[in-house]
DNA sequence: CGTAGTCTTGACCAATTGGTCAAAGTGGCG
DNA sequence: CGCCACTTTGACCAATTGGTCAAGACTACG
């Protein structure tokens, strides 16, 4: 049997092959859809020897999870209360735009949790999620309180910059229906997009 | 067997039944999470009752996504080329978030179908939908080019209102991990910041 | 009533799936 | 080389799941 953290050289790259594996297709078709054959074939392992590495598929599910949950949110921590506060804010939307390209699985694999109820993941996003949160919407409403950004809610500023940067990463195949460039330059778009979005909204001179 | 259309009143009761208790299972587990006998308990029939009525579990899934691909577009077919430039997108704004607040399972019916590639309803995006977005986004564009409104990209536009509103049906759980009100005036407070949100980027007049 | 069509279900089936296990390899080190 | 711990797998299992079927129950209608 393995102890928790992988010790050998080969146990090290088999450990690496099977999550990469199991991201590929727990993001593609959800926990549940995902079966143990599935990430065998796609990791080149047979099923038997997935279960040497893993003890079952939940810890699969749950080791993958608990290794992004600390980069998912590494954006968000990023955001500097030093700063200026709208390059501040407006930074973290293209950090959030950049993962949401470069990292559409796992953006899928907690969107396909989340949808589900979150069933796996109660525990963290009550913990170190929220706690981020409720830290990082202080912040901005001490900038907002101080008149260095407009007045806004800031957990539906959060909100809805997940939403809109999350978008083009779990919504990608309704989004390459509409949109039938061949390139990917919907991207480059939503950058100069989102800028303006957020840049109108937090610019504190236009008020009424 | 049974023909497309149900015929008599048990029929159409059982049909609805069916369809309800489907939507309930489908949108929480997504398709291959859900089950038959989940169905069939949740609808209070036996599962070759289920069978009966809908020649397999796929036909279904299907029936509900074809009842649901109608409603769903309503909200953004109602967007009046006559009417007046912003009002009618703002207004189509609250339509979408009040149909993410009254039929949060359709909205996660959707979103699991779509984050895990669209596989059954590919078709329908490349068709109806995508059509109706373009002719949509056509009319943004003209009261864009008109000045009527701030010079947007339609396309994004549209995307950044679909993630901002299903947002709060589909991350749902999330939302209620990080912001612990009792209530349901979270959804209230997104009505108020989503006006905002929009309203400032679409006004022409705090142009450069 | 009776009977023909409609509806319901218990029993059953084949395929899939997560997981086990004993036996067979394999690598590295003295 | 020889040994021992580490690694791999074919065969197997019980549970679940989508779906079938034939027999029974119910309903409407003459």
């Amino acid at each position: 049997m393995l102890g928790k953290t992988p010790r050998t050289r080969i146990q090290k790259k088999n450990h690496e092959t099977i999550l990469e594996a199991a991201l590929d297709v727990f993001s593609g078709h959800g926990f549940r859809g995902a079966t143990l054959d599935q990430i065998a074939v796609e990791a080149g392992l047979s099923k038997p020897n997935l279960l040497y590495y893993f003890p079952s598929k939940v810890a699969i599910h749950r080791a993958l999870i608990d290794r992004l949950m600390v980069t998912w949110l590494d954006p968000l921590r990023e955001l500097d209360a030093a700063g200026d506060p709208i390059e501040e804010i407006l930074a973290y939307v293209l950090r959030k735009l950049s993962m949401a390209r470069e990292y559409p699985r796992e953006s899928r694999l907690f969107a396909n949790e989340i949808v589900q109820g979150a069933p796996n993941i109660t525990d963290k996003i009550d913990g170190e999620l929220k706690s981020l949160v409720d830290e990082k919407t202080s912040v901005i409403k001490g900038w907002s309180d101080a008149g260095r950004i407009a007045k806004v809610d800031p957990y539906h500023l959060i909100f809805s910059i997940w939403a809109t940067t999350q978008h083009y990463a779990d919504f990608d195949a309704q989004i390459r229906g509409i949109i039938v460039t061949d390139g990917e330059t919907h991207f480059d778009d939503a950058r100069v997009f989102l800028d303006r979005l957020f840049r109108q909204m937090l610019s504190p001179n236009t008020e009424k």
